[in-house]
DNA sequence: CGCCGGTTTGAAGAATTTCAAAGGGAGTGG
DNA sequence: CCACTCCCTTTGAAATTCTTCAAACCGGCG
């Protein structure tokens, strides 16, 4: 088990408080899993499309994306992932990645192998329980994004996604007041949204002439939490982050 | 455990071989679940959104659907079901429902009990692993469905989603040669592509014009698969359909 | 100072929606 | 067996949204 300086794993049990409610001893016991941590640059992806992982990646520091590049070279973005969040965990039982992850700023993140987590989860079925429901919930995240994309205004579809990295980021304690971190590009953003980097440049104008956002360096305020709601048609069920039962 | 006619669950056990490599021990225990089974109708809704289930439902014979309205009214279809499917396992880990599941056609449909899978997943910690590689491959169609709706041309579109359900009715046995079931109207179409019913009616015109496909009563045959790959930029790896080690 | 990644702008053009109405086919009731 | 109805498909045309292209701008950093 590797040396491991106090709160390195805080960012994961604040999801699992937030999320589920586990013993203690099962929420030590994956705060004991053995894992490598590295520091990943902006950028660079952290696992591919094709490759066949055996470990699965806790982001720890920094905020990751997962994407794929479709048949005429466009890039489709699927999800933004937080501290707490491990966004390749479907290779736990999907032997083959069928799309990518990367980092979108610099970050710090552990490696978990799998065979680690198979083991937990023989001694703790309820913490396997747990792990199922990440992946669930990030189906259940999958499902919102299609059905912005499918049938909200590019208006609505950009509040939108302001509004869920607003409230994931809360979860995890890392909102301050009504400002998030925002290290996305408005060509990240569009990626994301199923949009060209113009159309998402004027719907941003659009929401801060509206005095919704206020957009600074790498971060985000929102205004009138209220309106935005409203606009985005944003309800926070599908993150299903009460805890369970 | 109810009476039970030979076969019925064959869909499932199709499944369960595509998919994962179990013992038979174990599949004897998945297809000895005590389900109930029940007739939908065409267009009734199985679960609702907001629903707490406590059950899990099996489609043994139709199609169904699943998908959510959002503020403005208009529908957002997710994926579509065959036999052999779960639509709704996430409920197990996930106590309310977030989006709804409906029949399209006529079909039949088995209740399982949460409580059975649980206490299967107990004594055989592997038919887990195989229900939760279920969950997550549904969560594989859903990146695929971003991509789709978010960078693929309506034409392509259309295309992919055509290829899907091909290569999905062939693997439960359910095509003749490249004829499969197509109850799927053009409105029904429309709302999963994110596009409105007159688009779809002149891109299946282009696909039929083509001579890609042909559309026949409630059935589609594909006329050129491998025209319509290149141009849906299809892929089956999402699927995840050989067999995992 | 000059480069660089990211943002902004304008304008033309393409894709797609909307609206409104007609057409078609299969099942149902008379 | 016909007429009718309902649901689905098809059509035309105008309006809108969004993309594309091309270039300017901007702020921070080496």
């Amino acid at each position: 088990m590797p040396n491991r300086p106090d709160g390195l794993l805080e960012a994961l049990r604040r999801r699992i408080e937030g999320v589920v409610q586990l013993g203690s001893d099962e929420v030590e016991a994956i705060l004991a899993l053995p894992i490598v941590v590295r520091q990943v640059r902006a950028g660079t992806e952290i696992v591919r499309e094709g490759d066949h992982p055996t470990q699965a990646c806790l982001i720890l520091e920094g905020v990751g994306f997962r994407f794929k590049i479709v048949g005429d070279g466009a890039r489709q973005i699927f999800s933004y992932h937080i501290p707490g969040d491990i966004p390749d965990l479907q290779s736990l039982y999907l032997e083959r990645m069928d799309h990518s992850l990367a980092a979108l700023t610099n970050s710090k993140v552990a490696y978990i192998p799998h065979r680690s987590l198979y083991q937990l989860f023989e001694a703790h079925p309820r913490v396997a329980g747990f792990f199922w429901r990440e992946t669930l919930i990030d189906g259940a995240v999958f499902r919102e994004w299609i059905s912005n994309i499918g049938r909200r205004s590019a208006l609505s579809r950009i509040a939108h996604v302001i509004c869920e990295l607003y409230v994931r980021f809360r979860a995890i304690g890392a909102a301050v007041e009504l400002t998030i971190p925002f290290p996305v590009t408005q060509t990240v953003l569009a990626d994301a949204q199923g949009m060209s980097t113009v159309h998402v440049n004027r719907i941003m104008q659009e929401l801060r002439s509206a005095k919704l956002i206020r957009v600074g360096r790498k971060e985000l305020t929102i205004l009138d939490w209220p309106a935005l709601v409203e606009l985005a048609d944003f309800q926070d069920d599908y993150l299903h982050l009460r805890p369970a039962a």
